[in-house]
DNA sequence: ACTTCGACTGACTGGACGTTCAAATGACTG
DNA sequence: CAGTCATTTGAACGTCCAGTCAGTCGAAGT
């Protein structure tokens, strides 16, 4: 990692230029945010930021928001609790990523989530890069669902489709309220989504 | 309506432009679309475009995806079968409306539909359109679960609720196939969706 | 044949924005 | 203080693209 006193404050300088970047995202979207905001919010002048993002615009917003999402993904590992009985793991878990996801709604709307996945070409570094840290998340909510799978307390779906629909149905949740549609207190959706998903994936044969 | 001769022929026009701006926006996406780009794809001068859209690109641009989503929305409310058995009439709205979204999702791919409707400020025309679309949309499918509950088929879920999660679902089966998550055949994904959403909303006490 | 009319054209304009680079600034040293 | 080097600056440049408008062309009218 960075070691000397340059590289510290290098460090330091791109990250400031990053959180700027995000702060112009959640403000103007994705393809309203300018260089020149960008500058103005770091209160720095333009050419500065060539020298850290020598690469241009597009590498230094990909950078804002894939360091963004990893750091969000990374707070929903923590939440994860190994030694709890399989299904309350699960409802932990549920419940832990809708909390994680609702207090980063600004950046996730202003990113539009769903859209950089799909739209980015299959070449596209971005796209990969995005694509893995995905993966990489799927793949640790999957080991939550099969460790309940195993433990008899959900039946035996396929781990890696159940992930992707619950956090899926988490975001539509967090998007339904975005739109205007919900009427309701977040806590309610929570408990619905939680209720929704459990009854899918439970065990006990139902009818 | 449309009645006299020129009328007719400029309502014509219209719609070979809105329809070579969908052809453009689901190659080149949204953002990607230029005036440029549609008149040459509708095989017309540029200045010919502002004769039939005065109010230029973003007018246009917003027709043609209202229009497009409207024409699919229509093709949803096709299919229901108001005579089936409730649970038969559910079940054969989760698997039309699969059936339906997928046969469009390259356009759904290219006008990333969530964003425009997450993004969009409140009082964006546009914006307001496309949510009363959506509204509209929601309370016919949740008229279909409304009905399933009334007869004792699915549990008293909120029926709004539940219509904008299973919209969100299949929606999210499509994005996992673009992104190149989904190695099962197309099919599966329905029958495996339909399978956790019925078990979720179903009757019968689990557990 | 001449005129009128209006649909259509596409070169042009102006502004926005990404990128560059010569000059200014400041920090550090002998 | 002078000299050296790294960092920062922002005016200038090139490109892209929405929107304009003077001019073309064919059809209909007289």
């Amino acid at each position: 990692m960075a070691s000397s006193r340059e590289e510290l404050i290098k460090e330091y300088r791109v990250n400031e230029i990053l959180e700027a970047a995000r702060r112009v995202i959640g403000r103007h979207g994705f393809e309203g945010t300018t260089i020149d905001r960008v500058a103005e919010e770091a209160r720095i002048a333009k050419g500065t930021i060539y020298l850290y993002f020598p690469k241009g615009k597009v590498d230094l917003l990909h950078a804002a928001v894939f360091e963004g999402l990893r750091a969000i993904m990374a707070e929903t590992h923590k939440l994860d609790r190994p030694q709890d009985p399989p299904l309350e793991r699960v409802r932990h878990f549920v419940l832990g990523q809708f909390r994680i996801l609702s207090s980063h709604q600004d950046f996730l709307k202003a990113f539009e989530l769903d859209k950089s996945f799909v739209t980015f070409a299959p070449g596209d570094a971005l796209g990969e890069k995005l694509r893995s840290l995905l993966s990489e998340y799927l793949d640790y909510a999957a080991s939550i669902l099969e460790a309940a799978a195993r433990g008899g307390a959900i039946r035996p779906v396929d781990p890696k489709f159940a992930a992707f629909i619950l956090s899926e149905m988490t975001t539509a949740c967090l998007r339904r309220r975005l739109i205007g549609l919900a009427d309701t207190p977040v806590e309610d959706d929570a408990e619905a989504l939680l209720d929704l998903f459990l009854r899918g994936v439970q065990a006990a044969p139902c009818g």
